[in-house]
DNA sequence: TGATGTTTTCGCTTCCGAGGCGATAACTAG
DNA sequence: CTAGTTATCGCCTCGGAAGCGAAAACATCA
């Protein structure tokens, strides 16, 4: 079932070389923004167990790998790594039997792809709606269900919509990507506000053309930066200024 | 140095059961508040590697177990378990040569123990003030950092604050508390309002004896629940009400 | 019994960010 | 030049956080 390795006479008792081992495997919920839905990257898988379900990207972790790096190599094989702007440890899922072939040790890493990029995905790989899913191989869907609602709790004190944004937007494009992300409909006079006090994202000279039927030309904004930073040190009980 | 499973012929590529395998481990950051400071359970090493540093509580984890269960029984020999009033998962590291005697993951566990029970604890185990923190073994001090980070976080959004008090207490008794565990004094007046506001502390009928210079009795308050709540969901861009 | 000191608690106020609405700006198409 | 469309800004309200001082509720001591 599991791997042990063999007791070596020198080693102490307690030494981690005493440990129980077991395959570990990392997987990655890859969201973005599709025609403006929240998406999940899934493939469909070909062979039992959970024959034609839906899975997350994912595989194992080599000697010499970090996690970090093996759901990077991983990811290359579905898409491009350079498109992948954030990438965040979820949690590690331990349940006994959570893959019938073996007790596999998994975490999971959120990965957000800005709305502009498209990956080329190969052929047993598609987008999915996150509230339209299909039924997922494992236990995927915890998964997917924590990587949604880590992304949506920090949409509100980091910058971490850089990630799901082209370099520069309107503040119209980002309403949309900010509703399709949350779920939810917001204005789009408060989101300016809160975002340039904040200093999250700036006006830049450019303005961009109007559409088909005219108006105002629209400011194009950019985020500050493009690693994640926290925004606020949250609502309540805050340190004295 | 690593274990790895042998090939079985029927097993194809891809398959959880030909992943590399590792020692696995979890620690436990275990904080609570001591004569008004937070501090940390930490234990002396006795053995190379690391040997006289101060490390966390943990071991491996046993084929059956789950990795909470795991932490659970390895906490079991520092201190009662019955007086961990709330444990959640951290997070997974992986850095090649975290422990030089093999490769092991690591997860690691906050753990919070209210400050009314006192622990029985083994020579070799101490509360340290996290403030004063003594160097640690390996990368522990990663996982006491993310920890402490947690709790203050989260003391300001969830309920968290029922595992750090004892069952019943005053204001003043709730207002040390959070002091200690945030690092900053805040004022009484205002804690009392928001929690009450947002049903997580209830008075009850009971009034605490006056100090010993006497003063106008205090009313005993406790938390509404004893489960993790999240009392608010984020300052901004919530949805419509 | 009354005066004094101590601690808690409540009401009042200020402050600031979130959020909404309408007016105005800035363009296009005819 | 006019009508239509979209973006942006100013002004307002709302609600929670935080601070201060007065009043309440006890003790101790003369």
């Amino acid at each position: 079932m599991h791997a042990t390795i063999g007791l070596v006479p020198t080693a102490k008792k307690g030494d981690p070389v005493n440990f129980p081992s077991y395959p570990h495997e990392v997987l990655a919920v890859v969201l973005s923004v599709r025609d403006g839905r929240l998406c999940v990257l899934l493939w469909k898988r070909a062979r039992s167990p959970y024959r034609g379900r839906c899975a997350l990207p994912g595989g194992g972790v080599e000697p010499t790998e970090r996690l970090r790096d093996a759901i990077t190599g991983h990811l290359a094989t579905k898409v491009d790594v350079r498109d992948v702007a954030h990438l965040e440890q979820l949690a590690t899922h331990s349940a006994i039997d959570r893959d019938p072939r073996a007790r596999v040790l998994a975490t999971g890493y959120l990965g957000l792809v800005p709305s502009d990029v498209q990956p080329k995905l190969p052929s047993d790989t598609q987008w999915h709606p996150v509230d339209e899913l299909p039924r997922t191989a494992f236990d995927h869907h915890y998964f997917i269900d924590a990587a949604v609602a880590r992304l949506r709790a920090k949409l509100s004190y980091t910058n971490i919509g850089f990630a799901l944004a082209p370099l520069e937007f309107t503040i119209a494009e980002l309403r949309d990507l900010f509703g399709a992300a949350l779920g939810y409909e917001l204005g789009a006079t408060n989101l300016t506000r809160v975002l340039t006090r904040r200093h999250v994202i700036d006006p830049t000279e450019r303005r961009a053309s109007p559409g088909q039927s005219g108006g105002r030309p629209a400011t194009v904004y950019k985020f500050v930066a493009r690693e994640l930073t926290v925004t606020d040190p949250f609502a309540v009980l805050r340190p004295p200024r």
